[in-house]
RNA sequence: GGCCGGGUAGCUCAGUUGGUAGAGCAGCGGAUUGAAAAUCCGCGUGUCGUUGGUUCGAUUCCGACCCCGGCCA
């Protein structure tokens, strides 16, 4: 640990997938001792690699990165798990004399780490399994009501038909007894540290989506679908997974079971990546004091340089 | 060439016993507290193939034509 917690800000790049993040990041590396902490829920699992447009072998041989590779696709990442990570990792860095560079899409463990996240009971498979039998008997709506006498504050946020929130509620309440609502009530952030947080944001849907598309014919070209097979071929995994939610990996994996021909899972997989991206584009306008770069204009690096170059030089 | 079926939203289709039409998917906007590349909420974006006729009124009924598919030549 360091002796003396650094007052600088901490840099994070972010933007919706697809607008060449990495590519940034990477050119800055050049230039400063930056290391990079993926900000990525997908990057974390191993063995996804084409479709979660992880940095190869070579890359990271040459850029230290961290948060990749961390668990294995039959168990389950977190956003709170992320914040302890990309906090140990943030020390680390800089106790080393380095500077770390935030780089990802998954807004809510951006936001988890930068605004905080409840201190909440992690997420139990048998608790989720109980509830989940729970609701084939007798539906979600029944556990919404149950869930108003038990959390009447949750259950007013909640919507009746979103059966995830209404089982993690359950979860939190069968776990700790306490009600979700109230231990959300107080967040604070892991960390005393400002975030300058620059972000790509394209003007231009329609390219953006011509972009993705091409992207994701290109990772099909790179082998995708051989890589969701010997994933589908170990056996131990399930669409229930995380990881194999995951855009591309889900719509794959649902045609090798046969659900649909591999033109359709293409043509879904790049729905998906579109919708992937709209919200990205949703957390980013709901975001205060971040700084936006059009991915599309040709001075963005200088942009985005200038911007972070507090974070970048010693004090 | 003849017969049959079909032409309705970006796509796949439903429907209107004649009063200018609605689902799913796609798209757009939003929410988001340990599954988040997840999960959920809201929004219909149309010369109803073209053209003439009947009618107060035609996407709907009738005729002709065009296009697609199938069968028969």
């Amino acid at each position: 640990m360091t002796a003396t917690p650094s007052t600088k800000p901490v840099a994070v790049l972010t933007g919706p997938t697809g607008t060449g993040k990495t590519d940034i990041a990477l050119a800055l590396a050049r230039e400063f001792p930056i290391e990079i902490i993926s900000v990525d829920s997908a990057q974390v699992y191993r063995g996804l690699d084409i479709g979660s447009a992880k940095p190869s072998p070579e890359i990271r041989a040459r850029v230290p990165h961290h948060l990749i590779d961390l668990v294995d696709p039959a168990e389950s990442y977190s956003a709170g798990q992320f914040v302890r990570d990309a906090t140990r990792a943030i020390d680390d860095i800089e106790s080393r004399g380095r500077v770390p560079l935030l780089v990802g899409g998954t807004m809510l463990y951006l936001r988890a780490l930068t605004a905080g996240i409840a201190t909440l009971p992690e997420g139990s498979a048998g608790v989720r399994a109980a509830i989940d039998a729970e609701a084939a008997r007798q539906g979600w709506p029944a556990l919404h009501a149950r869930l108003a006498g038990i959390d009447p504050a949750a259950a007013a946020r909640i919507h009746p038909n979103d059966a995830q929130r209404i089982q993690r509620a359950l979860e939190v309440h069968a776990v700790g007894g306490r009600p979700i609502s109230e231990l959300q009530a107080v967040t604070r952030p892991p960390l005393a540290r400002e975030f300058l947080v620059c972000a790509l944001f394209p003007t231009d849907r329609a390219r953006l989506h011509a972009d993705l598309e091409r992207r994701f014919a290109q990772m099909m070209a790179d082998g995708l679908l051989d890589e969701v097979r010997a994933l589908h071929a170990r056996g131990d995994l399930i669409e229930a997974h995380p990881a194999i939610r995951a855009v591309g990996y889900r719509q794959l994996w649902a045609h090798l079971d046969g659900s649909y021909s591999l033109d359709v899972a293409v043509q879904r997989a790049v729905a998906a990546t579109r919708q992937l991206a709209k919200r990205q584009l949703t957390w980013l306008r709901s975001m205060p004091n971040i700084r936006t770069f059009d991915p599309y204009d040709a001075q963005r690096f200088v942009g985005i340089r200038e911007c972070l170059t507090r974070p970048f030089y010693p004090l």
